[in-house]
RNA sequence: GGAGAGGUGACAGAGUGGUCGAAUGUGCGUGAUUGGAAAUCACGUGUACGGGUAACCGUACCGGGGGUUCGAAUCCCCCCCUCUCCGCCA
């Protein structure tokens, strides 16, 4: 959510951040019904301070006096006035949060110009393509890859995107996740467990809920939502605080399982692990003073990006253009795995700043020492990592002659064994 | 899941229909006192929104929502959360 004083007083500078991200949203009608707000806001406060005033004059004459009985007479007449005003001002108002929910985050001004995903620009590029993908298949044809992860199973007994991982591929599975966490933990972020199912209040202040609804499972009767990264709990866990100035930065990671409905996908892209329902992944999050969050950005994207130069896995970085930039983000980064195999570039981190946006929806703040006033804070994360495609660019450009896949020197310590077999 | 007790400012804790944004205490801040400190004393100390160049003014907020009433922290209804006991379970 943005600041309402912002399109107020600059709505041109909203208007320019809307076309820059390719969006079509009608900024006048959000102005016209801000105006309206204010207007009706004045007149029922207006109507109210009168009330408040005869009630005080009430309150010093006796009760069941002519002049008592008088005055509650007229009361009632503007009591009910109130009232009905009282009604057109909460539809106002429910209308205009509606209306600021709607308006995207600005994107930050090094965020390059672009119409979508061909206009991103390659910020970085990391270890030798070329040296894994001379004999890689793509991982789904690796001779075994059914048996240690089992998709038809998963679907039996759960649905499509839902695998089972046996045997060395669970293995693989937990190795990955605690090299996360520990080389997260040596980076300075502290380890959180957080429930995995949230409600809508949380999904609303990550920015999940009005927009995203369906791509969430829903549980009944309780309208809690899984979560699709442990962005949304995490994030929620400070939500309406207010911390102290000295504690920031925080960093905090978290693994969780993720779930996403993802309706309207096909094709090799949603083959094998490249896409699934359910994934684990370890998601990194920063609460930062807003003088430092894209210093803190920079450092973020290095410590996802850590992650991989440690599994020797070739990658670029991209850096977002507006159009391609999420609804909430002012500035992102995603880091994309080179997947020899199948010959393409898998997303396994997206690295974003969200400035105050999020904290404004969360109402996440810090107390400012020099004003002593409560600021907003701003909120970044990035994954690090998403497991699933790490998997597959693992399987594929490590995959040996002998139908064996060798482990990263990095990762043998928390697998136990330098080659992972399929037999 | 059943029964009961609760949810008030940073914290503790008064307040059961009007003069209550809310006593009192603690904490915190400023000042006085002191060689310095403790103790003591005085004053101050919430958030949000709207209006105003500003000083400031107005309104709202006593877990959340709705209702009764001229008027609600206080009465009624629904929901959420916490605690105690019972049941059930990992």
């Amino acid at each position: 959510m943005l600041d309402p004083k912002l399109i107020r007083e600059t709505p041109e500078l909203v208007r320019a951040a809307i076309a820059k991200k390719h969006l079509d949203v009608d900024l006048d009608a959000v102005l016209a019904i801000d105006a309206a707000w204010r207007t009706q806001l004045q007149e029922v406060e207006s109507l109210r301070a009168a009330q408040k005033a005869a009630n005080t004059a009430m309150a010093a004459l006796p009760k069941g006096t002519p002049e008592f009985l008088a005055k509650v007479t007229e009361m009632k007449a503007a009591s009910a006035q109130i009232k009905e005003r009282e009604g057109q001002l909460k539809e106002t108002e429910e209308k205009f949060r509606q209306a600021m929910l709607s308006l995207p985050n600005l994107p930050h001004a090094s965020v390059p110009e672009g119409r979508n995903a061909e206009q991103n620009v390659v910020f970085s590029t990391h270890g030798d393509t070329a040296a894994v993908s001379a004999h890689a298949i793509s991982h789904w044809e690796i001779p075994g890859f059914d048996r240690l992860f089992d998709f038809a199973r998963g679907a039996k007994v759960t649905g499509a995107g839902f695998p089972f991982y046996v045997g060395d591929g669970a293995r693989l599975v937990r190795s990955l996740l605690h090299f996360f966490l520990e080389e997260d933990a040596k980076a300075g972020y502290v380890e959180v467990n957080p429930p995995i199912l949230v409600n809508a209040a949380s999904a609303t202040a990550t920015g999940q809920l009005p927009d995203k609804e369906g791509q969430m499972y829903e549980t009944t009767p309780d309208r809690l939502f899984a979560v699709p990264t442990a962005e949304v709990p995490l994030t929620s866990f400070f939500r309406d605080e207010i911390l102290e100035e000295s504690a920031l930065p925080i960093y905090r990671c978290a693994y969780t399982p993720c779930f996403r409905r993802e309706a309207g996908s096909y094709g090799k892209d949603v083959r094998g692990l490249n896409r699934l329902h359910q994934f684990d992944k370890v998601e990194l999050l920063k609460w930062v003073h807003p003088s430092t969050s894209y210093e803190e950005l920079d450092k973020l994207r290095d410590d996802a990006e850590r992650l991989l130069r440690k599994l020797e896995l070739p990658y670029r970085v991209l850096l977002m253009c507006g159009g391609d930039l999420g609804f909430t983000q002012a500035k992102k980064y995603d880091l994309e795995v080179w997947s020899g195999g199948q010959k393409r570039w898998l997303e396994v981190s997206s690295c974003s700043n969200f400035e105050a946006f999020q904290a404004r929806r969360a109402q996440i703040r810090y107390r400012s020492k020099e004003t002593g006033k409560p600021e907003l804070v701003h909120t970044l994360n990035g994954s690090g990592l998403a497991v699933p495609r790490v998997l597959a660019a693992l399987l594929e450009n490590n995959l040996q002659a002998d139908g064996r896949v060798k482990i990263p020197a990095a990762l043998v310590p928390y697998f136990g064994k330098e080659y992972l077999s399929f037999s």
